[in-house]
DNA sequence: AGGTTGTGTGAAAACGTTTACGTTCCGCGC
DNA sequence: GCGCGGAACGTAAACGTTTTCACACAACCT
């Protein structure tokens, strides 16, 4: 059996109260007998039992991150950026993932309860009823990049529309006229808005019937087929904007194929900026998230919940937005640049 | 304040007794009360609260991971193997990473105390007296890829050493004879395991005294300097191992900005497989760790040992070890195939 | 009829903390 | 000398569960 504060109060001859306040640190006690029990502790390797601690305190020093999935460099960064945050103050993270549909999903949300102060959340199930139906109310919670317009949760957004708008206007400026659009999943928010950006700066600039979108998965080999989709195209499109840069990557790999110069012939951007976006050639031009950075302002924003007291709520801005970068590199003839948007 | 058991007992018009009981399944009560009770702790949205129940089972259905970083896909790919197989026994992920020095490691590993069910540990810090210092001995623990050699606590490595032997066996299966080796940090085990199978292969082959190790420290960089001492040589090496792949791509721009051809004059490899390998050009031959699978290995063998009587120890088979495959790609002049090491 | 089982249920103890509230003791001002 | 205030410390309640034990009651066997 491990070792109680009973144990520890008992060896230092004192009562139980008295250890507690000695480790805690909250005062009430000599300076000397603080000094015995901590020892006794010490020798004791006596560590308090937090499911104990918290349940008295109310508190667990942790707080609880859902996620869809932990594929890829997006979420490893995320956690990063969330775990780096997240001890800087002294705080635990429990993770779960890789719920597929909603009753998973829910069944992950009820079991963070009484083990968290505080929840990220990022589902694409964490619609606004989902979360009514499964979430306690007095659990702060944040959601992130869910898209959900909500004045009761707390959300932090990537600005997917305007990082899409400042690429395609970029295409233009460097002289593009026919840009075409690969898209992603069609559930995904992310894409819908990166492809309302798309438009949006296509219309500004007038060409707002030459709109193209593609049908894609994300998977390198959608962004392949369709590279060859475009190449079909007549007349032909100078210049290929894939939703992220593994589709960028493939399309890369059709156009190699069909001997189409890049950027000469056509140009091909993406979105993310993947680790690897630098490495194929040519380089990719592509939209950086800040994702780690995503990912701190989320525990920060959390934090701030869990601190507040309840009676000062509504949050003065529930909905946040983080920006991106456009990282210019060779593959869409501009030159190498990193452009930062707030 | 949220709702109880007591409070779904009250409305049942039952004991707490027969709230636990009827939501635990665990019979001893009626299937009409059952039903009741179900339909009132529904309505009332009651969730157990983890922290009581853990305190009185000793379980809390969660395991802790302790990473010393969680930069890049070796950890993002590791965690997603742990937390599959987390997932499919219901058990939760507590992590902690990014602790620099050993003192902040200590703090985490008791932090977890009375949190987790049984420990995952992945730490430079972890050697066999930091174990003791920090760990009850009653918490089933798993060292990952520690190399320390321990008959008390279970641990799972990978086979650097053999990966690298295939390696260096595959090059000089392809003719090379000169083969160089480009390290990474010193205190790393993984990097010293990987630097004597390269010896031992050559060793094998009667090449003993031609074993060249370059100085490097995992980065792109470093692998670009190693390139360059490489290519001042005299005579001029013919295969440039690097302990892993970011410093082979390293080594590859050495190369092609010397305009010194790949694989024809000087084949180059690595050590990884990190999914940029394959986007490289040429792309690279290295070893694959199926990474994922060791994350969930470590799970299975921890939850053996969680789930295992007490008195029922020692394990049967301490330490494991994780197979590597061999990745051919263009980059060592071989043909492409993936060859497959228990 | 009287004992013996078994089955559904409730009361209460236990888990290891923190903390509100008492108690004791000492020093101080009147 | 007496009351008073505060510091140091102890006692016990509380947190929300699970689980042991006891109890009531019905059904069964002699």
């Amino acid at each position: 059996m491990s070792v109680t504060i009973k144990d520890v109060a008992r060896m230092a001859n004192v009562s139980v109260a008295s250890v507690s306040r000695a480790l805690n640190g909250h005062g009430g006690v000599t300076a000397e007998t603080q000094k015995r029990i901590r020892e006794v502790a010490a020798r004791l390797r006596y560590v308090p039992h937090n499911a104990a601690r918290s349940l008295i305190t109310r508190r667990t020093q942790t707080i609880g991150a859902l996620l869809p999935d932990l594929h890829g460099a997006f979420f490893s960064e995320l956690i990063r950026g969330i775990d780096l945050a997240a001890r800087a103050r002294g705080l635990y993270m429990l993770v779960s993932s890789s719920h597929g549909d909603a009753t998973e999903a829910a069944i992950a949300l009820r079991a963070m309860q009484g083990r968290v102060d505080g929840l990220l959340v990022m589902s694409p199930h964490a619609d606004e009823a989902f979360l009514d139906e499964n979430l306690p109310i007095v659990l702060p919670t944040v959601l992130i990049n869910s898209h959900v317009r909500s004045d009761r949760h707390a959300s932090l957004d990537v600005d997917d529309f305007g990082g899409a708008r400042a690429m395609t206007e970029h295409l233009l400026g460097l002289g593009r006229k026919r840009i075409v659009f690969i898209a992603g999943p069609q559930v995904n928010h992310d894409v819908q808005e990166r492809c309302r950006g798309y438009r949006e700066a296509l219309t500004k600039a007038g060409l707002g019937e030459r709109a193209v979108v593609l049908p894609g998965d994300f998977t390198e080999e959608s962004g392949y087929h369709a590279g060859k989709q475009a190449l079909a195209m007549v007349p032909r499109p100078d210049a290929i904007f894939a939703a992220n840069d593994m589709m960028a990557i493939g399309c890369l790999s059709a156009l190699a194929e069909a001997k189409v110069r890049t950027p000469e012939d056509i140009a091909v951007v993406g979105f993310d900026d993947i680790p690897m976006a630098r490495y194929v050639t040519p380089p990719l031009t592509t939209v950086r998230i800040r994702i780690a950075e995503l990912g701190e302002a989320a525990l920060e924003r959390l934090v701030g919940m869990i601190e507040a007291p309840e009676d000062e709520n509504p949050a003065p801005e529930p909905r946040v937005v983080v920006g991106t970068e456009l990282v210019v590199r060779a593959s869409c003839g501009g030159n190498d640049t990193v452009r930062r948007r707030a």
